[in-house]
DNA sequence: CAACTGGCTTCCGCTCAGTGGAAGTGAGCC
DNA sequence: GGCTCACTTCCACTGAGCGGAAGCCAGTTG
């Protein structure tokens, strides 16, 4: 008998959301059946929204049969939060150009830090970020600055959370952390060493807007060079004032749309 | 009485679609009647299917609520064709700093050039292109150098339609632009003069993948360098070489998902 | 080469998610 | 107070969506 088992209540925008979010999960092409299970649809169900994503051109469909994600979907996007991006591009640029050290322009995005854009060397680079990726705030110098000149509630909130570990050097403990950023907020930058990653460490400052805490850059290195990397102070700094002047009359909320958004 | 004229047929993927189609249209954020307006819903439904994207992040709503683009919608996109642009880039950003001027990494997509990448300086520049943003081939350099290197049945399909005339300048003959490419097939690079804008020119070369065309870089200067512009070719045909040798061992296919999708 | 397997596609009758007109709300203006 | 405009909520109807099952096809096995 037809419509036996139906989940009720699930509509079928969230069913299509699930599908395009089954691509996140995983790097590369997935199979109908990959689609089906990662979202959890039945196949037919999959099959039909499916095809008719990929007449839209959200998905596309290669010659071996699997499925990727869509330019279509990257050009609706290109639209979002370009006032940010498109302004600040050219200065994180030539932050990497003085530096010649991977530049990233990050800002806050639920409890983690999402990075907005990255320039960065042709030479292979480790990577831990990478742009429309987010990490946790507490692991990297960009998210701890954010978090250090954030408000109150902010930082309060996230503190009370449990503070997840990605190596042995990452801070968890609630108390130091909370110390560590009165310090960042004194100093006025933050840096990690090896706390997302083995191998790099890094260092970030504020980019304000309006007075308060819009977004920051930073840059990653390798472990060797964390003794001397406040070398590149001055020049974060001296990018950041240019962003801001860049930034500043453009109203916050149309920088990023309501960044705020989307926990976790 | 309730659902009297309802138009069947059209399914609720399209309508969702629809909203988001509805924000490339116009710059900025939209209020709801704008929305239904634009995708042709009536109030209510659109009502319903914003809310629930604005719940899910594809959409975000301002304080004054109108709504624009969610990031989530742009994170998402982020996996899209990642492994070109990705690989290219670092030397994108070499053929800026080496020029001084706006350069491009362009594919075609249908009928037309799809903008993947884009560097730039601080000065404030005419763009005609954005990242994501599409333009005819035949008026513009990196379209130009594409349509001359791809199959024959590609260019003849495209020289059969009516091509759009953007300014004084562009060339809309069938038969002197068949000239035109075959002659830019024969010197390996195209060039524009104002035909998108005026004040601006530009030029391109290919980049090849398996012998077959793939994509083009190009630089756009003020139309005052046309005369000079050739000085740049050495560093564009190095530049090309060097994206055709980091891109070499990834396959075509997912390289940008099926980049010939999307007529139009 | 028949039987099997695994992944994709099609079919089709049931049913509830989606629908949209209409009524309600509320801010702003004259 | 009354009008306008933009958004929000309500609700009874119904066809778009549903998904189990059967069909298909290429590859693989005995």
């Amino acid at each position: 008998m037809a419509g036996g088992s139906r989940e009720p209540g699930r509509t079928v925008t969230s069913k299509v959301l699930s599908i395009l979010e089954a691509f996140e999960k995983s790097r590369g092409a997935l199979s109908l059946t990959d689609i089906a299970e990662k979202s959890k649809l039945p196949l037919s169900t999959a099959h039909r929204l499916v095809n008719e994503l990929t007449d839209w051109g959200l998905l596309s469909r290669e010659p071996n049969g699997r499925y990727q994600l869509g330019i279509r979907l990257w050009e609706l996007a290109q639209n979002t939060g370009r006032q940010l991006r498109d302004a600040a591009r050219p200065y994180v640029q030539d932050l990497f150009s003085l530096t010649g050290e991977t530049a990233h322009l990050a800002v806050r995005a639920g409890h983690e830090v999402l990075y907005i854009d990255r320039v960065y060397g042709s030479k292979r680079v480790p990577r831990a970020s990478r742009v429309g990726g987010r990490l946790p705030m507490h692991a990297t110098a960009v998210g701890k600055v954010i978090l250090a000149f954030e408000e109150d509630w902010v930082r309060d909130a996230y503190l009370n959370r449990q503070l997840e570990r990605h190596t042995a050097h990452t801070h968890v403990d609630p108390q130091k952390l909370a110390a560590e950023l009165a310090q960042i907020r004194e100093q006025g930058y933050a840096t990690t060493l090896e706390e997302v990653r083995l191998g790099s460490c890094s260092i970030a400052v504020p980019v304000f807007h309006t007075g308060r805490i819009g977004a920051a850059i930073g840059l990653v290195l390798p472990t060797n060079q964390a003794a001397t990397m406040t070398r590149h102070l001055p020049v974060l700094r001296g990018i950041a004032a240019q962003i801001e002047r860049a930034t500043a009359r453009i109203p916050l909320e149309t920088l990023l749309g309501s960044n705020v958004a989307g926990t976790d």
